[in-house]
DNA sequence: CTTATGACCTGATAGC
DNA sequence: TGCTATCAGGTCATAA
């Protein structure tokens, strides 16, 4: 998403910005930490968002991910974070083209050149939050995550699952833990590790953790380059469906046969999400 | 402090 | 056809 992203609209200027839906942008002096906080009743009036947070007048010079979210730094060096939830989605259009799906669209960005940006997000569980700069997105946002799954360390991983008493899935799960493992990679990386979803994250030996953090990285990495899982709504900001749903292991496969042993694949809910695990592979 | 639960939204699908 | 129930990629506030 980050790199189709980067190819989308590095450079080009922002003429003007629409906001259609207010919620889903929360400004720097909204209470710090909140996921949804714009969109939780506030005291007082409703602020209007000034055009420039959202990047009106500059030039987006980079786009940066941390986890699952991503961030649009200008040349004026304000920084528009983003979090797609389950169904954001950007979207591009050329000059005079119109919007591919035009429902659910909150924010839109007209290009110098007459093409358009577009933030659309159905269940509404993303949100965009404005910063100052980039020193205000790390102390407010990034800072409360935990180390970026696709680049993380054994003994990062080893500290933040010491002493959890609740299971590993719902640890993996946990983003300050370690950010960027949604339901899906989590169910791949445990069954590529062989490590059941349900032992306690503290019960895990070294040598099962260094096994997990390489199992996440190379999870993410063989996702990534396959353009990420495409269950339904998934498109990068170019328009393209992933393809890894075609590789998974177990994720969405409860009940069918294991990829590897052919014994028949279990399922529960574990840390509140449906988990697909072999109960033979994975010990 | 850590962990568990219901809530927030819309749309697709299954079953009657 | 139309109704209801269930489920989905995530994270929050609140409670225990």
């Amino acid at each position: 998403m980050r790199r189709s992203l980067e190819r989308a609209v590095v450079g080009r200027p922002i003429a003007d910005v629409r906001l259609l839906r207010r919620e889903v942008v929360a400004m720097q002096d909204d209470p710090p930490g909140g996921f949804s906080r714009a969109r939780t009743e506030q005291p007082g009036p409703i602020r209007r968002v000034p055009k420039q947070d959202l990047l009106a007048g500059q030039r987006i010079e980079r786009v940066c991910r941390h986890g699952k979210q991503l961030a649009l730094v200008s040349d004026a060096g304000r920084v528009l974070n983003v979090h797609l939830g389950m169904t954001g989605q950007f979207l591009c259009s050329g000059a005079g083209q119109r919007l591919a799906q035009p429902d659910h669209v909150h924010v839109v960005w007209r290009l110098g050149d007459g093409g358009r940006l577009a933030f659309r997000d159905p269940r509404r569980f993303g949100g965009i939050w404005t910063c100052r700069d980039e020193a205000d997105l790390l102390s407010r946002r990034w800072g409360i995550l935990g180390p970026d799954a696709a680049t993380i360390r054994a003994s990062d991983l080893a500290a933040g699952l010491r002493a959890s008493r609740r299971s590993i899935k719902a640890a993996l799960l946990d983003q300050r833990v370690i950010a960027g493992v949604g339901n899906i990679y989590a169910d791949e990386a445990l069954f590529r590790a062989r490590i059941l979803p349900q032992r306690p994250g503290g019960s895990l030996t070294g040598a099962e953790v260094a096994v997990l953090c390489r199992a996440i990285r190379a999870i993410l990495r063989d996702a990534i380059e396959a353009g990420g899982s495409t269950l339904r709504d998934y498109r990068d900001a170019e328009g393209r469906a992933g393809g890894y749903q075609e590789r998974h292991s177990v994720y969405g496969r409860g009940g069918q046969a294991c990829r590897v042993c052919s014994g028949m694949l279990g399922s529960a809910v574990i840390g509140q999400r449906t988990t697909v695990w072999c109960p033979a592979c994975q010990l």
